[in-house]
DNA sequence: TCTGCCTGCCC
DNA sequence: ATTCTGC
DNA sequence: GCAGAATGGGCAGGCAGA
């Protein structure tokens, strides 16, 4: 109440355009155009007369994540101050991202780097551990202070880095130990909270896979090259069960990758980074640069499970969708029952030319309301209903456990299965919607995973 | 007090 | 996360 | 190729309203 009084009486002294933003700032649809490259780009522009000069500035945003930093070092040391901004421990250092490619034959064509370092990808939380004696802080890939969500964590760097102090790059996950496999992300997640944490820590202990070295001994180490950062890595550290290095092979060659790969996909990790082991193999905080590049199983179309699925639904988009459907809600067809259950919405994938062709291509199956072969929860309900008619395939990484889509109800444990990732590849005129991927398939395709 | 919806943040 | 598009 | 902005599933937690 207090703050509807507020928000009211802000609405009611601002201007009809002030009015405006106000609103798209509280109902988040507000769009700047600007992210943080080009507020760089404005204050290279406003302060050094040109975006060109914005480099110097995008590296020390890059080590210290702290624009307004940056920005006041400008303002009062010039940009002399501001290359002398240090890396420094409980600040966070924009994590280095991977590049994609559509074929693993890509990689060693792009990487720039004969020898190549293939890592095992784990599917957990990104965490950058900065280690200052027994003073210990954990970073999110966004860069939130995560030290509380895991204790276990905290507690392994601070007695398993052999170094006063540290800067560590890696991956949270929860591995079994009974059945020797990493349990699937949704569980990791249960550990994001604020309260209950020593309990649920002890339930779902967490390992730290680290795969890098950004800072030691009071020694930056982010432009040494990647075999020394992690030569180094490994010398500091000293493994148990709950951390260690990421596993990995070393490998000239695309089969050498390949062959990786594949056991990794056997033991049931989401997929493989490559890395070159070139001399210029810095690390390159906050780039998405060839020097690491991912590949998982999805990308690869000829392995992957896609579905065709029959859409029930859409919603209406927001922004620069606003006025036509933003995503539609697909449905896989239940032959025993006859009827057809949700699996995801799906937004992504469309180029603007098939969104435009969206609407024409629904029309005729239009409802006034939810059809009656058509299963959804209360969660999942659209803004508008269609008659299932129209088929479309799906891409998506793997089918989930969902208490929000009806695929495979079991009505005890209120939950379903849904595809994770989904995004359009193309239209499946020629297929009726009983000819769609079926709820039993999927389920399937489900177990297959969940049980090796 | 309990439930459902919405947001924020992981992927 | 994935994907598309304007610059 | 970069930067931005569309969009996905799921979990925890806060809050409004039953």
């Amino acid at each position: 109440d207090q703050k509807i009084g507020l928000f009211a009486s802000m609405l009611g002294a601002a201007t009809p355009s002030e009015r405006r933003y106000l609103v798209r700032l509280a109902t988040g649809q507000m769009r700047l155009g600007a992210g943080d490259m080009t507020l760089l780009d404005a204050l290279a522009e406003a302060f050094l007369g040109s975006k060109t000069r914005r480099p110097p500035l995008e590296h020390a945003y890059n080590i210290s994540s702290d624009i307004g930093l940056v920005a006041r070092t400008l303002l009062e040391e010039g940009v002399a101050g501001v290359l002398a901004i240090p890396v420094t421990l409980h600040r966070p250092i924009r994590p280095m991202l991977t590049q994609r490619v559509s074929r693993i034959s890509e990689i060693p064509e792009r990487i720039g780097s004969s020898i190549i370092a293939v890592e095992e990808k784990y599917d957990g939380e990104r965490i950058q551990a900065h280690k200052d004696g027994d003073d210990v802080t954990l970073f999110s890939r966004r860069l939130t202070d995560v030290t509380h969500q895991y204790p276990d964590i905290v507690e392994h760097v601070r007695q398993r880095v052999m170094a006063d102090t540290a800067i560590l790059d890696g991956e949270a996950v929860a591995f079994d130990r009974d059945t020797e496999t990493y349990h699937p992300f949704q569980t990791l997640m249960r550990r994001r909270r604020k309260h209950r944490i020593k309990e649920v820590a002890d339930e779902i202990p967490a390992t730290y896979r680290v795969f890098d070295l950004l800072y030691v001994d009071g020694e930056p180490y982010l432009r040494r090259s990647y075999p020394d950062r992690r030569a180094r890595l490994e010398a500091a550290l000293s493994v148990d069960e709950r951390i260690s290095s990421a596993d990995r092979i070393l490998t000239g060659d695309l089969d050498g990758i390949q062959d990786f790969y594949i056991t990794c996909v056997e033991r049931g990790l989401e997929g493989i980074v490559c890395k070159s082991c070139a001399e210029d193999s810095f690390y390159r905080a906050g780039a998405r640069e060839w020097q690491w590049i991912k590949w998982k199983s999805d990308y690869g179309t000829e392995l992957a499970d896609t579905l065709d699925l029959v859409i029930v639904g859409a919603n209406a988009g927001r922004g620069k969708r606003a006025g036509t459907y933003g995503s539609v809600l697909c449905a896989a067809y239940n032959h025993d029952e006859d009827i057809f259950q949700t699996v995801c919405g799906m937004g992504s994938g469309f180029s603007d030319a098939d969104l435009a062709d969206l609407p024409r291509r629904l029309v005729g199956a239009k409802a006034d309301r939810q059809p009656a072969r058509v299963m959804v929860t209360p969660q999942a309900a659209p803004d508008f209903w269609f008659a299932p008619a129209q088929v479309v395939e799906v891409l998506g990484l793997e089918i989930t456990e969902s208490p929000v889509h009806t695929c495979n109800w079991d009505p005890e444990r209120r939950r379903g299965l849904a595809l994770r990732f989904p995004r359009f590849v193309r239209w499946r005129d020629e297929k009726n919607p009983e000819a769609a991927t079926t709820t039993a398939e999927i389920t399937a395709i489900f177990r297959r995973r969940r049980e090796g």
